[in-house]
RNA sequence: GGGCGCGUAGCCUAGCCUGGAUAGGGCACCGGGUUCCUAACCCGGGGGUCGAGGGUUCAAAUCCCUCCGCGCCCGCCA
């Protein structure tokens, strides 16, 4: 772990809001006023259009004078400071600009002394456990359980960087009914599953992929067990079997072979585990009896007439029409929420800080373990991040049965086509590897960046088009801005530092607006570590590319005489900061394409 | 029926937590830009009852209430 850095050593806005806090404090007892200290620093709006504006609505309600008015007499109260270059007032607000060169030297100091941990450190904190993806190995991905994956990666990439020791865990159902339908197709020989699970093998020459190898009949078996008491009684055996501890021999196998192939289609998209949790283990090392023996005592524990145990919800408000949550069936076995209980219950012990994302379908199972630690007397729970399922262009559930689901190994090789296309029509002079290296990363870019860039809780519909869009706000438009300033270096010879300035010359409006972005990412780090919020890194990444386009069009560098070496420095500049987003978004910064 | 989430131009989306200076972007559309650092780009233009109504406030996309539409959940499944 690297030593806890100072916020003024890691946000270059900080020695700015700090003066301007002390100045706004000295006004305001100049005037008789008080101002609290605490709330203050939040409502100072920086790096806007004013450098640093602090808006006196409130503070005007409460001493009872027009904004307008109060704005005035506290901007001319403020101290005199050489942090800046005025304190004005405009309107209901208090401005304070900044000398534009000092902006520029503070930011360029920061992101060429820091380079791959500027942005890092912002927000330091203990060991989070961060827990997404758990999709059950039962067959390939598909693109609706991939927002999960983005999502969860970017999120624990973010608050790795911010300063809290992560660990990622994929938490793997072994247990249910789903993973045994998997086992009782593959532990007999095919000419003894029904007539219509082997037609869906039989029926189309599709991937050879394990996962997609092993999970093709599962629709067709789930789908036949509903109509033949007999198959689901044998599978149902198979479930008891497996849950008292002697699963046959081929189940664990199955997992690890049908999860090793979802796996290998996550880590074209850069999202890779730290650990992987098997439910079984649970059940296996003891601890869910120790969570069942703990649930019957607790204060609203109530046994049901077959001897099942149930906690009473109504105290808890989870809208249950039972308003009685199982959490031991009548025959003393275990049920999902339990395993899950003893689940978290590991994990508390480990972690400072949970993190769950989940499909918003679980909202209620979320509540539902939030009130079983609760009546445990475990007074922390896990935050939630909860994500809509994307759904069919028509509004549909992506259901594997009824064939709408779109599998990510399909979307991810036409993603890559389009995108060798793309290469080969502008670039003649590239080896075969080197296409398809880009095309492999544009294509995983374009899929992270169309997923993380909406809020969670958006309903979202899948459309190819949008997902392949490399254009506008969009995963290559970043790389293609990042690639620019790599060539720009390149052709300057400044592929290294030192990176030698002179922040007088990096004044223009486009500079100016440019350092402004840079300078905004410690704090836009900070944020999206502590509130989750990992789509605002990216509406950050786009809007710094976007300005580096403009900059890039408007203003010359490798051909300006007096200022090449200081607007070499800025796009090193950038360029950093850039791939430093782009890093913790999961998209792969790209020195050509 | 109850609970939760969503509703911002033809389409997609930011802003909502913590009310505040002309509601930011993108796609599509129209008009421009390449003897010059990568045109996957840039510049300009049109397009908005922020679902509807009420309330609180000096001020509401943002907070509160009601309603409408869409989605999800309410298993001794996972």
């Amino acid at each position: 772990m690297t030593e806890p850095a100072t916020p003024g050593t890691v946000d270059p806005w900080a020695p700015w809001t700090a003066a301007l806090v002390e100045g706004l404090h000295a006004g305001a007892r100049a005037l008789g006023l008080d101002l609290a200290r605490d709330a203050l620093p939040s409502q100072i709006e920086i790096g806007g259009e004013h450098d640093l504006a602090f808006p006196v609505h409130r503070l005007a309600a409460s001493s009872h004078q027009t904004p307008a008015d109060l704005a005035a007499r506290l901007a001319s109260a403020v101290p005199s400071s050489p942090a800046f270059e005025s304190v004005r007032s405009a309107g209901p607000y208090v401005n304070a600009t900044i000398a534009p060169e000092a902006l520029v030297r503070a930011t360029l100091e920061l992101v060429l002394g820091r380079k791959e941990r500027y942005g890092c450190d912002t927000a330091p904190a203990g060991p989070v456990c961060i827990e997404h993806t758990s999709a059950n190995p039962t067959g390939p991905f598909h693109i609706g359980r991939v927002r999960n994956a983005i999502i969860g990666d970017t999120l624990a990439r973010v608050v790795r960087v911010a300063g809290s020791p992560v660990t990622t865990q994929y938490y793997v159902d072994d247990m249910g009914r789903q993973a045994a339908m998997i086992t009782w197709l593959w532990s007999r020989p095919v000419a003894g599953w029904p007539p219509s699970v082997q037609a869906a093998v039989d029926a189309p020459a599709g991937r050879t992929k394990v996962d997609h190898v092993r999970g093709r009949p599962y629709p067709a078996l789930s789908a036949h067990a509903k109509q033949d008491p007999a198959t689901a009684a044998s599978i149902a055996e198979l479930v008891r079997r497996i849950e008292s501890g002697e699963p046959p021999v081929e189940h664990a196998r199955l997992a690890h072979e049908i999860l090793d192939g979802m796996l290998a289609s996550l880590s074209r998209l850069g999202v890779g585990f730290d650990e992987f949790v098997w439910e079984s283990q649970f059940v296996r090392d003891g601890s869910v009896a120790r969570v069942l023996e703990r649930l019957r005592g607790a204060p609203h524990a109530v046994r049901e007439e077959n001897g099942a145990w149930a906690i009473d919800a109504t105290s808890y408000g989870l809208p249950k029409e039972s308003e009685r949550v199982i959490f031991q069936r009548g025959d003393g076995t275990s049920l999902y929420i339990t395993r899950d209980i003893a689940y978290h219950l590991s994990k508390l012990a480990r972690f400072d800080r949970l993190v769950d994302v989940l499909g918003q379908d679980h909202r209620l199972h979320a509540r539902t373990l939030e009130a079983f630690l609760t009546e445990l007397g475990e007074p922390r729970a896990p935050a939630f991040v909860l994500y809509q399922d994307l759904t069919t262009p028509e509004g549909g559930r992506m259901s594997t049965r009824g064939g709408s689901a779109v599998w990510l190994d399909d979307l991810l090789d036409e993603a890559v086509d389009r995108a060798r296309r793309e290469v080969l029509a502008r670039r003649s002079d590239l080896e075969v590897e080197q296409v398809n290296a880009i095309a492999e990363a544009v294509a995983a870019g374009a899929i992270r960046f169309h997923v993380v860039r909406v809020a969670p809780e958006k309903p979202v519909k899948f459309r190819w088009e949008e997902a392949l869009s490399f254009e506008g706000r969009s995963g290559p438009f970043l790389q293609y801005a990042y690639a620019r300033a790599s060539s720009l270096l390149r052709k300057g010879g400044a592929e290294r530092p030192p990176y030698p300035y002179d922040a007088a010359q990096l004044v223009g409006v486009e500079e100016r607006a440019l350092v402004r972005v840079v300078s905004r990412l410690p704090s836009t780090v900070a944020y999206v570590a502590r509130s989750a919020h990992v789509h605002t890194l990216a509406g950050y990444a786009h809007e710094l590319a976007d300005q580096f386009n403009r900059f890039y069009h408007a203003v010359p560098v490798l051909d300006s005489t007096d200022a090449r070496a200081s607007r070499i420095a800025l796009v090193a500049a950038v360029r950093q900061t850039l791939g430093n987003v782009l890093t913790w978004l999961g998209v792969t910064p790209l020195e050509t394409m």
